[in-house]
DNA sequence: TTGTATGCGTTATCAC
DNA sequence: GTGATAACGCATACAA
């Protein structure tokens, strides 16, 4: 197996220094063409390739995104590093992804590996262990020193540093508006406990489209879903003896697990009941009938994050001590499961 | 901002040599146990991590595995990551994800850099691109270099070196099968076009099938699918007065299609055409009626792939110049879309 | 035009 | 018990 070559070994080939091989293959103006030519050839030979390592340590830099999630099997924030690399490319950055697997642990251990050396800033979105801990040290410790933070989506209100997220409240608000102007009365939310932030949010926005249009807050319409592996029980629960004529899912799961109860139940999706769900993915998209949703733009998202952790990383000196918090837009993407229409 | 602390800043503080203090931190027997309680409780307090990159450089390891996929956006891929980062994880080894984005490019620029330095070895599918141009130098290349590579689902023949696939063809012919024994005469094929490996091993299973329950085999029957994303019009086409009362798509997609162009024309599932896809995920599972599929256990894949890996990093000395390829069992997974009893 | 020396952060070896 | 030094691979200021 050969080795991988380095600069000493094509200088003891070639019988020149070190550094006339480095500035050689440079393309130095202070080597002679010849020699240039010569060692530049020889090292083409040999697949000569600078190590990044090296080159890291020396540098200080990596020219790496290190980009943190929550769940790798997860459309939307794959999406969301789809809109990372884009932009990443662009700039001339590479990205590395590491998943937490929403263990606190884990999200610690990755941080810390890839802040001692592997990356030069981060994108993350917390695990949500972390968020059931309010542990954010690590992260703090990163920021303070003196690595660049973008957090995303489930963002920490605490901490000090660049945001992209979307108003959940206000996406909520709309789908379910969408719902109340379809003339739909007694609208059910499945949410997920409070601690997650995004559900707390979405929760939020429901309540207040309620009070807009006068219509009462009803407790018994709220379902908090503990365990989303094992949601379909919860819901099926719920949905008994209920007489709702609206849904609103904050996540796709719940949505299209609803809808299948709601089959099962004998009723119409949606002649008597509409359906809408928080996050444009697939399952929405290809269920019968199709969902209408809320879509959170992940890949506009994934660029805006990376844009402003690149604008820092590059800021070097003038240490723009201003931290942003970009909110992206959400939009009603309209499908049948709210169509009234016949 | 606080510059992260090194060894050679605890030296100067304290007053000692950085290898004492490198020692101290190490719970070396030669330092007294005053200066090591003192070094370690300033380092603790300063937050000393040591610096990755500075010894990766030394050990010329990374105890990092690169894993690089088609399409971070695709739930088959990121299952298999799944897989690696569990046996990684309890071997204490991190795992880097790169996307190649299907670009031969990407692929080429992402191995380039794990391979000069961020990286021990490599896991891999590699992108459609690079199946159809056929150029592999890369892979063997970083293979020449002495780094392990495993490559997994879409592999190459021609690389001699690890390999964990799934019998494709195999598993075509359970899923044809199992169509045939519920009593279909009829059974069309969506696949791929031929030079993505598995669409062709998926399709000559399919054919294998037919040809065990004598059955002839018909071009029209058999539809080569150009472009994934805009497969709904060619199904549809396709599909379009033809008397079929089986389909055996290869991926999730086509199935997902084929059954709701069904619906449109009228056709119900399972009761009319019965409907296998290759591949289970998430689509298929909650599609109305759930899909029966053809699992082929990512996460399965994934780990077997980390052990191969890791056996090949860790035997150093024996050069283990024997490359292993492992079979991954598929299974089929009975859903509504094949019952026919009523 | 080429070469030498230094430093990036760490550890291991060897000297004191 | 502690410290000096070399080495990992590279770039660069400075000599020659």
């Amino acid at each position: 197996m050969k080795q991988k070559i380095t600069l000493k070994q094509i200088a003891k080939e070639l019988d020149v220094s070190i550094s006339t091989v480095s500035k050689a293959l440079k393309d130095s103006e202070e080597i002679s063409i010849d020699t240039r030519e010569k060692i530049k050839a020889f090292a083409k030979f040999y697949n000569y390739k600078p190590n990044n390592i090296a080159l890291s340590l020396k540098n200080k830099k990596t020219k790496t995104i290190g980009v943190i999630i929550p769940e790798i099997v997860h459309h939307f924030f794959t999406t969301v590093i789809g809109g990372v690399e884009k932009i990443a490319n662009e700039k001339g950055y590479n990205v590395i992804i590491c998943s937490s697997n929403n263990s606190f642990d884990k999200e610690v251990i990755n941080m810390e590996m890839l802040a001692s050396g592997s990356a030069d800033g981060f994108i993350l979105s917390v695990a949500k262990e972390t968020q059931l801990k309010k542990d954010y040290h690590h992260i703090q410790e990163t920021i303070n020193q003196g690595m660049p933070v973008v957090l995303f989506d489930r963002v920490i209100d605490e901490l000090v540093c660049d945001k992209v997220i979307i108003d959940d409240a206000k996406g909520a608000q709309t789908a379910t508006n969408h719902l109340l102007s379809l003339g739909c009365k007694n609208i059910a939310i499945l949410t997920t406990v409070d601690y997650i932030s995004v559900g707390k949010l979405r929760t939020r926005g429901y309540f207040r489209a309620l009070r807009g249009f006068d219509i009462e807050e009803k407790e018994e319409l709220v379902l908090k879903i503990e365990d989303i592996d094992n949601c379909e029980s919860e819901i099926d629960e719920f949905l008994k003896n209920k007489n709702v004529d609206g849904i609103f899912a904050v996540n796709e799961l719940f949505a299209v697990t609803a809808a299948k109860i709601l089959n099962k139940q004998n009723k119409k999706v949606p002649q008597d009941v509409a359906v809408v769900a928080f996050t444009d993915g697939i399952l929405s998209k290809h269920f019968i009938p199709s969902l209408t949703t809320i879509s959170q733009h992940g890949e506009n998202m994934g660029e805006r994050a990376a844009m402003l952790l690149i604008d820092k990383l590059e800021d070097d000196e003038t240490v723009a001590e201003e931290y942003r918090t970009v909110i992206i837009d959400t939009s009603l993407v309209e499908r049948q499961s709210t169509k009234k229409a016949d």
